[in-house]
DNA sequence: GACGAATTAGACAAGACTGTCTAATTTTGT
DNA sequence: ACAAAATTAGACAGTCTTGTCTAATTCGTC
């Protein structure tokens, strides 16, 4: 394991105050002085880690966003697809559990350092998302005033049955983030979804079974 | 200040590993010697102060349930009214922070006083929040067919836009937590409101101006 | 005012951690 | 194979923290 891995292992394990660096190298299976010539110090190390976290999460949320559904099948799968690998790529994994936690432990102590995170993260994600909303709205396919609300309450509504694990840093099952997915698409459809004509329905069931 | 205020805010600021006692026994105007004498050690005041949180949010969100519309004039508003009093009393106040924060932060730490806290805690809340859903769809005010699911998407709509804030520990402003809650509930009632025929609007509009 | 209980300041030992230093060893590039 | 660069183990000083102890002081109550 490198150095960033291990020191985002234990930071998060222990907090920035906890965290031990002669149990970070061994981890990272080096000696303490490695980690000394690497990086400076002890904070020095940490921005390190923010920084690589902000970038691998913010590389795995742009990937997943080439998979959002632009000219849908069927929407409600083709949203509830998305809404899962956004929570298993993005939310769930690793660097994301690590960098959210980081964030809310050691957030307020390095304000100029996670006004760089707010920058290169959810100041380039959100409006990204939402442009694909607007797209699809745009396309027909959803009756959306307000691309940015619904971007964001599309992802809250994909993992309102999640918090809870969440905030214990848990890992939610497969199983729970589907579930939570369905429901949570299922409402934003609800609320933004086109009705079809009984035309257009009859028509796409017959598609369906050619 | 009392000894367990202040181990809150110097435990949420700090950290468990990073709070000093003696830092504690400052901002609590007593001396060191006195914390000891009351808790045993750092452990015990830690486990205090989240059973003493627990139950103080616990309360001001039962509280705030009481103001639930049970008997709505207007949906909306009512909805947006009680989703802003949530944020305020039971979300964004300073027990509600100071709570989150712990459990975020040392959650992973202390399993069975955490699980004691989602015993208390989410797993008292979440049922009574979802028994005010069922009575109101009942009495047919919403076309809900989960009560449980959508009482964790009412709040998670409501909170949409405050997440990134959360996330950072700050506080939103007045005019933040009634955008987000406005734009959920809105949303929450294209998914689960009951169109009212035009008589119905009539009838209301007399009424309401009668 | 007097007595018992609680509180205080301060010293203290024991332990932990950071960051530096040194001298030896290993790895790397050529 | 050799020289430069990187890595290692270990010692080390300095600082900080916890939890205990003691003796003096204050507080509450009668």
């Amino acid at each position: 394991m490198s150095i960033i891995d291990a020191a985002a292992s234990v930071f998060c394990r222990e907090g920035f105050a906890g965290a031990n660096i002669d149990l970070i190298a061994m981890e990272a299976g080096v000696s303490r002085q490695t980690i000394y010539n690497h990086h400076r110090d002890k904070e020095k190390l940490f921005m390190a880690v923010v920084r690589d976290l902000t970038e691998r999460c913010n590389a795995g949320i742009f990937a997943t966003f080439a998979s959002f559904p632009d000219q849908p099948r069927e929407l409600e799968a083709d949203l509830i697809g998305f809404a899962v690998r956004m929570n298993q790529n993005c939310i769930c994994n690793r660097d994301g559990r690590f960098l959210r936690k980081l964030i809310q432990t050691e957030g307020e102590r390095y304000p100029e350092l996670f006004a760089e995170w707010r920058d290169q993260g959810p100041g380039r994600t959100w409006p990204a998302l939402a442009a694909r909303f607007a797209r699809l709205a745009h396309a027909g396919h959803l009756a959306v005033d307000d691309p940015d609300v619904a971007a964001r309450q599309f992802l809250a509504l994909a993992n309102a049955e999640l918090q809870t694990t969440f905030m214990l840093g848990g890992t939610p099952s497969e199983d729970e983030v589907l579930q939570s997915a369905t429901h949570g698409v299922r409402t934003f459809l609800r609320a933004f979804g086109k009705r079809r004509s009984a035309a257009a329905v009859e028509k796409q069931a017959l598609l369906a079974s050619a």
